[in-house]
RNA sequence: GCCGACGUGGCUCAGUGGUAGAGCAGCUCACUCGUAAUGAGCAGGUCCCCGGUUCGAAUCCGGGCGUCGGCUCCA
């Protein structure tokens, strides 16, 4: 959160120095850092003398409703740079210090004040603790100071507070709500996944429904890379160290790459891939190109491995091997304009089947306080102005970000917003001068003479499991029918229904749906529950009236029972439901 | 990686030094049933792992592994 001028901004920050004046009062020589407003709430970093815990939460919450009860004025003082050093470094509080001589000479030093509590701040703030009232402490939680590691930890306390009473509940609901969508859980009780600790933190292991799911959304997308004229590659999970040395990962990369392994009698190492793009970039050196062989799309399901710090795993949003829709487009750069717009434009369709109607653009730009980047400035600002340009010609909004480029080059990512309003990123396109020009790449132009090629990187979904993360989450495990691992479960009334039902299941099964039959001796009404608990789309319940009529009684997850239709009839809607 | 919390049958959890428990899920049997839970019975656990303290450890101590919340929002 940003914005100072919005009224939330500053009771959220209020909200900060309620809390940080509780902890204080309660926990006399705790040493403040600093407590900014967020997106939906606010949090403060103290040191306090000796740890507290989540069970101390409800105490300084308590504490806050009383000092918001004494609804003290809250003043804004201006003090001399002296001053202000010297009143911290009586109350001993380092922290305060070191923001102090961060602040530009020639600028304010101002205060904020309630009762006899203080804190160093810019503001805004609300004018009396009595308007902070509908608030609530979420969450403790370690941070480091100023967010480097090789600072000291700190404890940060995260709160949410609003206007209402009724927007803190909705709020605290809407929480409620994320955490039983969440797909870690969804995706043990639907059984799409599995972590064991024998195969390793942050490897996934895909279960039969959730392998559908995936096979599904890839047989989608490569339908549509077909149409758009991507020929599909497979590449080797590893290779030689000498392939990552000359593409630069093994310089810039190399923190976030599993251990290398080593064959000592061919003298040669090799690395799990962490990337694609090395691998396709061979597949395109193997041969003299043309300019008439341009755009050369390569794509593949590739599977990558990146060695994330262990305490970054988060179920399938974060893992160590997961698989790119990655693919690889070789262009002039008077192809690069165009190309990048149809990767767009493949972006949006994928969007609207997924039914993710809300998302924006984010370019990812160097740092340039960073140098973990290759490439030369000019190749760099190209890329960057082609982005920019294809976005705007699009007539598409856009924000920058510093620091979310490639290593190798800028990128676009696709901001998602999902059922629950909640941000995720999701697929990428990067355009890059630097690797054609580390591998020497060439094709033969108009001219008779060879031409350097530029590369786009993109992937739509991202990678497998993170899309699928997200749209557990966005679904809420309630997929459409045409992602749904069992689309149509048959649920036969009594034993003598049994082959009627196998028989509509294996119809169905013949004309490529997902089927399968509930022939287990239990009531009607509990397997239906158990359909409804699985997130089947159709139920189709088949007893004496049905096979005398020759019908499938219909049910669908969520709406109730649809009536008896033929069977005919049925898939008639189950066509258009998957289409 | 770092800080903190947590780790007991497939799942959710109870059990705080004295022979491991419940509900749900599973299996078996009976019931043969028309739109969100039929009943009875059975089975299932090296209490995450390794070490230590103790006559005795799920429980106390140490180490490891795993999971979760954070470490990006900068007075």
């Amino acid at each position: 959160m940003t914005d100072a001028r919005d009224p939330l901004y500053s009771l959220r920050h209020s909200a900060a120095h309620l809390m940080a004046q509780a902890v204080t009062e309660l926990y006399p020589g705790t040493k403040l850092a600093i407590g900014p407003p967020i997106e939906e709430g606010f949090y403060y970093d103290f040191e306090f003398p000796k740890s507290i815990t989540a069970e101390d939460l409800p105490q300084i919450e308590a504490r806050m409703q009383e000092i918001s009860k004494r609804d003290l004025t809250i003043e804004r003082l201006t003090r001399s740079r002296q001053e202000a050093t010297a009143l911290y470094s009586k109350s001993n509080q380092p922290y305060k210090l070191e923001l102090i001589e961060a602040i530009p000479d020639g600028d304010p030093i101002s205060f904020y004040e309630q009762g006899d509590w203080f804190d160093l701040c810019r503001g805004p703030h609300v004018n009396r603790t009595g308007q902070i009232r509908h608030f609530k402490l979420l969450s403790i939680a370690g941070a480091y100071w100023r967010g480097d590691e090789r600072n000291r930890m700190l404890t940060r306390i995260y709160g949410t507070v609003w206007p209402t009473q009724a927007e803190l509940d909705d709020y605290l609901n809407r929480l409620e709500e994320a955490k039983k969508r969440d797909h870690r859980v969804l995706g043990r009780e639907l059984e799409l996944f599995l972590f064991t600790p024998e195969v390793g933190s942050g490897l996934p292991l895909w279960l039969p429904k959730g392998a559908v799911l995936r096979e599904t959304l890839e047989q989608f997308l490569k339908m549509e890379q077909q149409r758009r004229g991507y020929m599909p590659v497979v590449t080797p999970h590893i290779a030689s160290s000498r392939l990552y040395a000359k593409s630069g990962h093994l310089s810039t990369f190399n923190n976030k790459m599993f251990p290398m392994m080593n064959d000592e009698e061919a003298h040669e190492t090799f690395i799990l891939k962490p990337m694609n793009c090395p691998h396709h970039i061979q597949i395109y050196a193997s041969q003299t190109r043309s300019y008439r062989d341009l755009p050369f799309r390569l794509a593949e399901f590739g599977t990558v491995y990146r060695y994330e710090q262990s305490g970054e795993l988060n179920g399938m949003l974060r893992v160590r091997g997961f698989t790119q829709d990655d693919a690889h487009l070789f262009v002039t750069p008077d192809q690069l304009q165009d190309e990048f717009k149809a990767v767009v434009d493949l972006m949006v369709t994928v969007l609207r089947k997924l039914n993710l109607q809300e998302y924006r653009l984010r370019i990812g730009v160097r740092d340039p306080e960073d140098d973990k980047y290759i490439g030369s400035d000019e190749n760099w600002s190209a890329a960057e102005t082609a982005i920019k340009q294809a976005v705007a010609d699009l007539k598409m909004d856009y924000s920058i970000s510093k620091g979310d480029a490639a290593f190798y080059g800028p990128k676009l990512d696709l901001m998602v917003r999902d059922a629950l309003g909640r941000e995720w990123q999701m697929g990428t396109v990067q355009v890059d001068y630097n690797l054609p020009e580390r591998f020497e790449l060439e094709y033969i132009g108009e001219d008779g003479k060879p031409h350097r090629p530029l590369m786009i990187h993109r992937a739509p979904f991202g990678s497998l499991e993170r899309i699928i993360g997200l749209l557990i989450e966005h679904y809420a495990g309630a997929f459409p029918t045409w992602l749904a691992p069992i689309q149509v479960r048959v649920i036969p009334i009594a034993d003598r229904h049994q082959s009627a039902a196998s028989e509509i299941a294996r119809q169905l099964r013949d004309a490529g749906y997902r089927s399968e039959v509930d022939v287990r001796n239990e009531k009607t009404g509990y397997k239906i529950r158990q359909a409804e608990v699985a997130k089947i789309p159709y139920m189709l319940v088949i007893g004496d009236r049905d096979i005398a009529a020759g019908t499938v009684s219909v049910r669908h997850r969520g709406e109730g029972d649809l009536g008896a239709v033929p069977i005919h009839q049925f898939m008639e809607r189950l066509a258009a439901d998957c289409n």
